[in-house]
RNA sequence: GUCCCCAUCGUCCAGUGGCCUAGGACAACGGCCUUUCGAGCCGUCGACACCGGUUCAAAUCCGGUUGGGGACGCCA
């Protein structure tokens, strides 16, 4: 005997008022894990009810968003604009069983639900049980007065014509919950089952909001961050595989994924451990591959990586790999390898560059232009055998090269950075500092 | 204000009555390695909010306090 399926299907619901929130994503992902674990459907449904703030952009945002994310709709996107007689149908139903009512207003009618004020509870399967009474509420507007169903009318109306089986949600969606549930009673329908997830926080422990950084999953890709790191990261913000591992292929989350195992605390949004996250990923990532990926991100942070083969670019990508985890990261250390001109750190200047320093440059320069080969090999030994025949400190040498050709104090190996750079460029940053000194 | 949710290191997570002198990760700090930075390796710092119960035994169960968060729209 085969077990029996349980057909699970699941629903992420954005209105298009707005790009995806980081907050939401990871809303998604936990549907679309449960689905996928499920072996269920995870499908998406716009809530563009309010014609007013919905904006196609932000509906192109938020799809462009999930399909990096990986996640896609299993079946058709609905659109609840689209779904207006649906509404109509299911509010006549509760009219003609007078359990609605028509209101005038101003603006025209609208339907009303009649509260039946009694105490209901629901077992939420992150939180457990919870009881609310329905004196606390009025009564429901199921329908405006310019004919657009309310948002608690056209989810329970759209939960139920799509059959779904769990509603996994934020906990701000609690108290809408007993809302729904009185309409779902109305109806005579079964309620899904319902997982309410905690929000995530900014730093001052407030919902997550645009002054704690970036909220919007668009900026993370284009700051280079990689979609399996994203999704790795949000994961690991309420759930967790229990046996301490962090990092996690979205297969295996998949694979261990279950709704019980949400941790119902709210979790602060802590960028440094995705900024680890990315490393991890971008330091397992093939060079050419990440190449790929940043090159278009990189041109519009003003990086004019077009400008160079990608074999070379490839080179540089491979040689920060294990030195960058976003975008401004990485420009911020390898800037000096696509401009034409440098800035010097004032630091690093003061302490490397100086009466005693610079003939060695000057040295340092005549052989290199000796060399048959510009090479990371020919290169060191040119400085060492210099730094021999001078009898001088072989930091004493290596450091002014480095500020001289890079401007700064810091760098990959500097032989690496110096054939990245090239014969011509290399040659011409260490003459310059000589006449500039 | 009313209602609801929540409470373990700075942060994320493990822990569901004895295995806990509370474990892992990020961050921070220190060491090793090293031409600098990074990476890597090793290590240090660091928490059960508080007060009462229940129990032979409580981070784990119950009650309260305090503290956070959320919801109270013809927004979603």
């Amino acid at each position: 005997m085969s077990e029996v399926k349980t057909h699970v299907r699941v629903r992420f619901a954005p209105s298009p008022t707005g790009y995806l929130h980081i907050g939401s994503a990871r809303t998604a992902l936990f549907n679309w894990l449960y689905a996928k674990n499920q072996g269920g459907k995870f499908i998406l449904r716009i809530e563009d009810t309010d014609l007013e703030r919905s904006k196609k952009e932000f509906l192109s945002e938020i799809l462009d968003s999930l399909k990096w994310l990986g996640m896609k709709s299993d079946e058709e996107i609905q659109f609840q604009s689209s779904r207006k007689p649906l509404y109509d149908t299911y509010a006549k139903k509760l009219l003609d069983k007078d359990k609605a009512y028509y209101e005038e207003t101003e603006k025209g009618k609208a339907v009303i639900f009649r509260n039946p004020k009694t105490k209901i509870a629901f077992d939420d399967i992150v939180k457990g049980k919870i009881e609310f009474d329905l004196n606390e509420f009025d009564d429901l507007v199921l329908i405006k007065s310019d004919g657009t169903p309310t948002y608690n009318f056209a989810c329970v109306v759209d939960d139920m014509d799509m059959k779904m089986t769990h509603i996994i949600r934020g906990d701000d969606h609690i108290s809408n919950t007993p809302k729904q549930l009185m309409l779902y009673n109305a109806f005579g329908a079964r309620p899904p089952k319902f997982a309410h997830i905690p929000l995530i926080l900014g730093e001052d422990r407030s919902r997550m909001s645009k002054r704690h950084g970036a909220t919007a999953i668009r900026e993370y890709r284009e700051n280079g961050y990689l979609p399996e790191a994203v999704i790795n990261f949000l994961a690991l913000m309420g759930w967790s595989p229990k046996d301490n591992r962090e990092k996690l292929s979205t297969e295996q989350i998949i694979k261990l994924f279950s709704l019980k195992s949400i941790k119902n605390t709210p979790a602060v949004f802590d960028i440094k451990k995705l900024n680890w996250l990315n490393s991890e990923y971008i330091k397992s990532c093939p060079p050419e591959k990440t190449t790929d990926y940043l090159t278009p991100f990189l041109i519009k942070k003003g990086v004019p990586a077009g400008n160079y083969d990608k074999k070379w670019l490839t080179s540089v990508i491979k040689l920060y790999s294990t030195r960058f985890s976003n975008i401004d990261e990485f420009i911020e250390k390898s800037e000096f390898l696509f401009k034409e001109k440098i800035d010097f750190d004032e630091q690093a200047l003061k302490s490397y560059i100086n009466e005693k320093t610079i003939p060695y440059l000057g040295k340092y320069t005549k052989k290199i232009e000796a060399l048959e080969s510009f090479g990371e090999k020919t290169l060191e030994e040119a400085a060492r055998a210099l730094s021999q025949e001078l009898n001088i400190n072989w930091a004493d040498l290596i450091h002014p090269v480095r500020v001289a050709v890079t401007g700064k104090d810091s760098s990959p190996g500097i032989f690496e950075v110096l054939v990245l750079l090239g014969r011509e460029k290399t040659l011409k940053r260490l003459k310059d500092i000589q006449e500039k000194s």
